[in-house]
RNA sequence: GCCUCGGUAGCUCAGUUGGAUAGAGCAACUGCCUUCUAAGCAGUAGGUCAUGGGUUCGAAUCCCGUCCGGGGUACCA
């Protein structure tokens, strides 16, 4: 039983004993002490006043009293104002630090037989263009998330959902037609994702050309957006891939393979994966399948013009449109096709979708239909949503060229933190390989520290020039602090000190203490990520602990102090720092250097 | 219009189920490398928690109004 359970419920026995007084569990608050304060523990006397009928302090002291009397862990107490301060004697302290030392990943739940299977779906991209900034988020959101579910004893299916059919990736393959002189990414040298996106670009720049052309010509500006010969081009592709029309179905195979091997690359580069990945082109049809069903059972209408709509006021929404009366198939379609593929390949507990807030209605409006569908974990489905990503110019838009590219991102950030190593003087004595890996390992750092420290619910503020940063509240400065733990216990066995983990130290600075109170909370942060998906959580976390650490690490020797046994417990707090940071980040996607 | 999310230091962000004097980092200014890694440490300065009311022992936090901003809102994904 935790230390705050056991003085809730000395709490209780007091009032009872004291004042004929039987509280609610939730009247008895216990939190952290403020370090401007003496004590461990604070218990707030405010709410037991009326019924003590003293003072808050008289209150304190006749609370504080019992606690002492039967608390064997309680040492000492004091009262401030409203406030009962109770300091908990060393030893118990030391026998956190103990176990957390001695117990590998303590934090990390494991997964049983009855865990649940948590499937969550991320990053899921048009296979028109390359992944940028806003596509980072997401992934690192995703991955995360993941880790963090794992974390808590679940059994986790990531998944993907590519977007690999419709009219964008027709645009580029129209482009590439036409202006594209057999240009391939072996050709060219370029990552086939970013050569397809750059005939997407071309498409709108023509397109935009051709309108420009038709209203000049006397059109309105719809009827130019739908005579311009680029778009009736880019529809007669759709509809010839929607007739499996084998030259057709083969560019687009083409093209799409060399969108894969790209973003291939960009995945491995972020350091995520996926278990299984679901195709928009094996799942739409299955979505439409549905949809007819749900015609023919009275759950959704037909109009004249044959398109197919969802009535949703009874449940306060609007009217939903299902197929258009051309009978193609929206986003809408294509997400029931894929729930349904899903629950019938998993017997999933869960289903969690990574995706960005501006959906906040479309799966609000998903969970009711997959519901009215008679699929019952339907309305169970949890939206993941996070909020946007901004520069100081305003949204990214990828057809205006507003993006920031999500591998240029990465080699620019590399690039800054092997400059700023190499001035620094910094991993000279590592081989070139290894000081790469370390700069890739230190960029990835400072960018996904940057993304996940956020609430993932909030909209985020990236200005380029300002957020490649390696100092302060960052990745770089957690794992910098890691890499000098790893230099002191490997000075420390050099030197052939033996740790024992039978710490026992007659005092325990307050700064140490806070160290281990934080290491202590350790799981329940995991749980709280877990609870409120939040990888921002453990981020701020972990910065606590680490800079709660340096403060102390510089005003105190470790290698060179004389108390053997003091010496042997600051190598032991210092290592557990170390491996709860190393895991917290690790649940981060962040990997930690051994040196930097 | 309606729905929804947000507004905390110059900037980017934290802020435990409502608790003690609202916290970090960046930027600015002062110190500290002969001592286990200075990507660090110590310090100074910077606040009407958008705003007006309400609830109570106590409000950045809960409720109502106002202002400002993001997103969504029936054939784009």
């Amino acid at each position: 039983m935790n230390i705050e359970k056991i003085i809730q419920n000395a709490t209780i026995d007091a009032l009872k004993e004291l004042y004929q007084f039987i509280p609610d569990e939730s009247q008895v608050q216990i939190q952290n002490t403020r370090k401007e304060f003496e004590g461990d523990f604070t218990l707030v006397v405010f709410p037991f006043l009326r019924f003590s009928k003293k003072s808050p302090e008289l209150t304190g002291n006749d609370i504080g009293a019992y606690l002492l009397n039967h608390i064997e862990i309680v040492e000492s107490f004091n009262v401030i104002k409203g406030f009962l301060n109770l300091v908990i004697r060393n030893d118990y302290w030391l026998t956190i630090l103990k176990n957390a030392f001695e117990t590998e990943n303590f934090a990390l739940a494991a997964v049983t037989n009855d865990s649940s299977l948590v499937m969550v779906e991320y990053s899921s991209p048009n296979t028109n263009k390359p992944l940028h900034l806003g596509h980072i988020r997401n992934n690192l959101l995703g991955y995360s998330i993941s880790e963090i579910l794992k974390a808590n004893g679940n059994k986790v299916i990531k998944t993907n959902i590519v977007n690999d059919r419709g009219i964008h990736i027709c645009k580029s393959m129209y482009a590439w037609q036409q202006w594209g002189n057999g240009k391939t990414p072996e050709s060219s040298g370029m990552k086939g994702d970013h050569l397809v996106g750059e005939f997407y670009v071309e498409f709108d720049k023509h397109y935009k050309a051709e309108i420009a052309e038709l209203m000049e010509e006397g059109k309105t500006k719809e009827e130019a957006e739908n005579q311009a010969p680029s778009i009736v081009a880019a529809r007669e592709l759709l509809r010839k891939w929607e007739a499996k029309d084998e030259e057709t179905v083969n560019l687009w195979k083409t093209m799409n393979d060399w969108v894969y091997k790209g973003f291939d690359i960009t995945y491995k580069t972020l350091g995520v994966d996926f278990d299984k990945i679901y195709y928009e082109s094996d799942t739409y049809l299955v979505g439409k399948e549905e949809v007819l069903r749900g015609v023919k059972e009275g759950i959704f209408h037909q109009n004249e013009d044959s398109s197919v709509w969802a009535d949703l006021t009874n449940d306060g929404l609007d009217k939903k449109i299902l197929l258009r009366s051309d009978g193609t198939s929206v986003y809408m379609t294509q997400d029931i096709g894929t729930a349904k593929m899903r629950f019938a390949d998993y017997s999933i507990d869960k289903m969690v979708y990574v995706v960005g807030n501006e959906q906040n209605y479309h799966f609000q409006v998903l969970a009711i239909l997959l519901d009215k569908l008679g699929f019952e974990w339907g309305k169970d489905l949890y939206h993941f949503s996070y909020g946007m990503v901004e520069l100081p110019s305003g949204k990214m838009k990828s057809r205006e060229g507003t993006v920031v590219d999500a591998d240029d991102l990465v080699e620019e950030m590399v690039k800054v933190a092997r400059d700023m190593s190499v001035e620094l003087g910094k991993l000279d004595s590592l081989s070139p390989e290894e000081a790469e890996k370390t700069f890739k390992m230190i960029a990835l750092g400072a960018l996904k520290y940057f993304i996940l420290k956020v609430d993932p619910k909030k909209n985020m503020m990236f200005n380029p020039e300002e957020s490649i940063d390696f100092n302060g509240n960052t990745g770089p400065f957690i794992q910098y602090t890691y890499a000098r733990i790893q230099s002191v216990l490997r000075k420390a066995e050099n030197q052939d000190i033996q740790i024992n983990s039978a710490v026992s130290v007659d005092s325990v600075s307050v700064k140490e203490k806070d160290i281990i109170k934080r290491i202590f909370l350790f799981p329940a942060v995991v749980k709280e990520a877990g609870d409120n998906y939040s990888p921002a959580v453990i981020a701020n976390y972990c910065y606590e602990l680490v800079k709660e650490y340096n403060q102390f690490y510089h005003d105190h020797s470790i290698l060179s102090e004389t108390n053997e046994a003091v010496k042997n417990f600051r190598l032991i707090l210092s290592s557990t720092v170390a491996n709860v940071v190393k895991s917290g980040m690790s649940l981060l996607g962040i990997e930690m250097p051994e040196r930097m």
